[in-house]
DNA sequence: CGGAGCTTTGACGGACCTCAATGCGTGTGG
DNA sequence: CCACACGCATTGAGGTCCGTCAAAGCTCCG
């Protein structure tokens, strides 16, 4: 396990490659959602010039970690990171898996200090924004102004999907479903993908057993509602499992 | 139950009584707020053009409804809102309750709508902002930005809290302690207070049945933590139950 | 005084966790 | 190239916390 925190110590490698950031900008997920939502071309000019890229990460390698001072956020552009909090016995908390186009360490704006830690799932490719620097510019662009705004209240409403009153198969469909269309938005597949966490990684995010995780899968399975090999899923009955999961995400 | 939305009501009793604002304005935990963090008095003064005092609500009032076009967050000044949702079945899901000194609405700005209810529990004062016209100053004031984002930065680790799979006796205890701790923050007695939310609510709120709230309660009672009459709460042993609510707040 | 609504109390059952053992896949070294 | 080992996943058996159901008590009203 890599112990190196990545984000105070890539500025060099960062700083090294911006020969071509504006070609790897255009494929930032960030920029993308700032143009869509009517920033003109010169006002992303402004944004990539303090966008820094990072990466890749290999799997272990951490983002941040909680206690770090604040500094930056950043967006996902490839791989999955987790973020997770150890409590005082010990024990892991998972609390949220970030896909690409999604925003880590804004819940890091509150006191300065990230609450949580980050860690790459597998290979992770990241966009790096210096917090001070993007409030200052978004002071001047009304719509990048906005756009965080938006993503902040986003992430309000997120964290409070998984309460336990829900039952076991209610909660594991939500997660599928929830997974489905956050890659679908992204342009990959909605019934096909990889589970890039661990059984035991999603078992904590959904505060169940491991052992329930596998039984619930399992029982999917056989009720003919997806496929599962290792981490492989393809979703086969995807009206059933929305129907199932319609409890958790009030769609 | 009083049925009306007050938000998009109240215009006319708003702007009747811009007359005392200011001097209004100076109780108003958002203003306060502000000028904590270093914002100088003369951007107050602009703070305070834009500010509505809304109430007295009585208790059943509500202040939006899941669906209503956003356009203002507001700063609780008296009283305790709640927050819920009805889920496709008609059943109740409680969000959260807001004491004098927090702001509701922030989860509206991602899609432009309310995203829950909002209802008095008891006697309530508001201090409504228009969010537009709140962002536009926001870009002028670096320090009233930097407060606003903190305040969605802040609620989204909050959401998160009860979300843990912790005993119901932990989460009691964290609710409790988080009352306390709220309540002493706007100089309110930490071990004595009321609460002004059912036993249904609070059930609800902590995804638990109401026959559990009362036992846990009634247990903590024989233990020696707490006395409790009605709604009426004494903290006996703020120790203890600070010891209990660690695994759900981590402190 | 009486009724409605909330709260309390008790008995029971079920969903899920814990514990324990086996199976499977991957990487490593002989 | 195969054997082995380690970690993760699976499967089964048993226990428990808490939700559900039912009934009675309490409070605040009219």
């Amino acid at each position: 396990m890599n112990q190196s925190v990545v984000f105070p110590r890539t500025d060099a490698r960062i700083l090294a490659d911006d020969g071509d950031s504006l070609s790897f900008c255009s494929t930032c997920a960030f920029s993308q959602a700032c143009l869509s939502e009517g920033m003109d071309k010169s006002a992303l000019m402004e944004l990539h010039v303090l966008v820094e890229h990072v990466g890749p990460l290999a799997a272990g390698d951490h983002v941040f970690r909680e206690g770090d001072p604040f500094s930056a956020i950043a967006a996902v552009r490839a791989g999955t990171v987790k973020t997770y909090q150890i409590d005082r016995d010990g024990r892991e908390q998972v609390l949220g898996f970030h896909l690409p186009g999604e925003v880590i360490g804004l819940n890091a704006i509150h006191d300065d200090r990230y609450p949580c830690n980050a860690v790459a799932l597998d290979t992770v490719m990241l966009c790096r924004f210096s917090f001070p620097k993007i409030a200052l510019l978004a002071s001047q662009l009304p719509n990048l102004q906005r756009h965080l705004f938006r993503l902040l209240s986003h992430d309000i409403g997120v964290a409070s999907l998984f309460a336990r009153d829900n039952s076991a198969d209610e909660r594991m469909a939500a997660f599928l479903i929830g997974l489905s269309r956050r890659l679908a938005a992204r342009g990959f597949s909605a019934k096909r993908f990889q589970l890039t966490m661990s059984r035991t990684d999603i078992a904590n995010y959904l505060r169940q057993a491991p052992e329930t995780v596998s039984r619930v899968l399992r029982r999917f399975e056989r009720e003919g509602l997806l496929h599962i090999k290792q981490r492989d899923v393809e979703i086969l009955d995807l009206a059933r499992l929305q129907a199932m999961a319609t409890a958790v995400l009030r769609d």
